[in-house]
DNA sequence: TCAATAAACTGACCGCTGGTCAAAAATCCA
DNA sequence: TGGATTTTTGACCAGCGGTCAGTTTATTGA
């Protein structure tokens, strides 16, 4: 039997070469879309044998799906930074939807990979415990959000009804997917001249926002002072495009 | 040269055969999305050989995208017809959301094709003809409900500011999308508790509408009687999961 | 230090697919 | 009717994801 500790470093570097290839593969995907590249090309960019990329991925899917995950897992960071923010429910919210732009800013092209995951074909030629890693970080996003929003109707911020905190939560969450999917169309940003599609986002959460009645109500704050303190206090390094002068 | 009576049934024959091709396809896209065929499958299905399927199509992606053209105008269809109906503007407006839940029904497989569609890969193996075929198909279905739009706002229905006739069409087309898309996701599902997605489509709706305030507002007039007009006027057939008892 | 053994890596190879095109079949017209 | 023209066909090709027998590297025990 092998020496723990040898057997450790093995771990270790399993993980590591694991990392590296994702690395690749994520910036392939940016790059070339799924199907301009092929695992050879991935395997010659991490200076390994394809054999050894299916060491660790049982299919191509099943390494997309992972590069999606770690981005995920990504996303629901900045939520959970997002939901630390010192303020009212809804500006807790708020920070949530700034998190979202952030997000949106920083990979622009997840929500392309993510389309694609949703196709059946795709989903079955991954294998079981990438699906479940996936969801576990679907679910950290939302359960972030369903936390804030089951405190604003425990603090009276929102009405309990005529819907329920899980009605709420995925009511945002639709607006927010929506408003992103929608703002990569082309001929829609003309139609309603969007130049920044986020700043359109965040203006459908609002809208939500108010529909569900998340005091205090859009008209009866400063968000754009809360916005301002979000940034600095958050997200210092995005403050360019979320606040525009 | 040819006689034109016959050049003209010629070109009715070809027409015929790419609506044969068409309709298998949209078959197959329906059963085992898109990987799990191929284009020798097709051919046998309408008994002519592959080479024949590529006088029509340019490609694979090609022709899934003509299929999704296709079905992107029985959705405008579907909406012109909701248009059509008698009421206040945002009665007309709810009549699109009822559309777009009927068409959903109809076509569950819908917007798993149109979130192919966005992949970067696919759209540049597609014609050009084909792209701009498409991107008319959806025009129509957001003119007829910016239309509506435009006359809330002229008559006073929808407050002018703050928001553009334009975005409010995007805040709508955004919240539908992305609530239909969301509704997809089984998770989301079970955690919200939702059994059919279509009704929490139509709630999300309401809250955008609301939150635009678009008069009257949920809670100022009956919809629940308008719902049974709109069904029983324009999507008889639909009345069962529409409104359930 | 050095075999013997085990583990890890490799790339030639396989089956399958989208797409092509020369040959064959069908159609047309004088 | 028969030669010219158009249409259809399916064998064929290149490229892909995925496999696995053979090779290389690492580990072990004396």
């Amino acid at each position: 039997m092998a020496p723990a500790v040898t057997s450790l470093r093995k771990e270790r570097d399993l993980k590591a070469r694991e990392e590296l290839i994702l690395d690749h593969a994520r910036r392939l995907l940016a790059e070339k879309g799924f199907q301009a590249w092929n695992m050879e090309q991935l395997a010659v960019a991490v200076e390994y044998s394809k054999g050894t990329l299916y060491q660790h991925f049982s299919s191509k899917e099943d390494l997309v799906l992972a590069v999606a995950s770690r981005i995920l897992n990504l996303r629901a960071d900045l939520f959970e930074q997002a939901a630390s923010f010192k303020g009212s429910t809804r500006e807790q919210g708020r920070a949530i939807g700034l998190a979202s732009c952030v997000f949106a800013h920083r990979h622009p092209d997840f929500f392309h990979i993510e389309m694609m995951l949703k196709s059946a074909s795709f989903w079955e030629k991954a294998s079981p415990e990438r699906k479940e890693a996936h969801a576990r970080a679907g679910a950290r996003c939302w359960r972030t959000l369903y936390n804030i929003i089951v405190s604003a109707i425990a603090l009276g911020d929102m009405p309990r009804l005529p819907w329920s905190a899980e009605h709420a939560t995925m009511a945002l969450i639709s607006i927010t997917i929506g408003s992103h999917v929608v703002g990569m169309e082309h001929n829609l940003r003309v139609f309603a001249g969007i130049d920044n599609p986020l700043l359109s986002v965040r203006l459908n959460q609002d809208l939500v926002c108010d529909g569900l009645g998340w005091k205090p109500l859009l008209h009866e704050h400063d968000y754009a002072a809360t916005d301002q303190r979000i940034v600095s206090e958050i997200f210092p390094d995005a403050a360019a495009f979320l606040v525009p002068a």
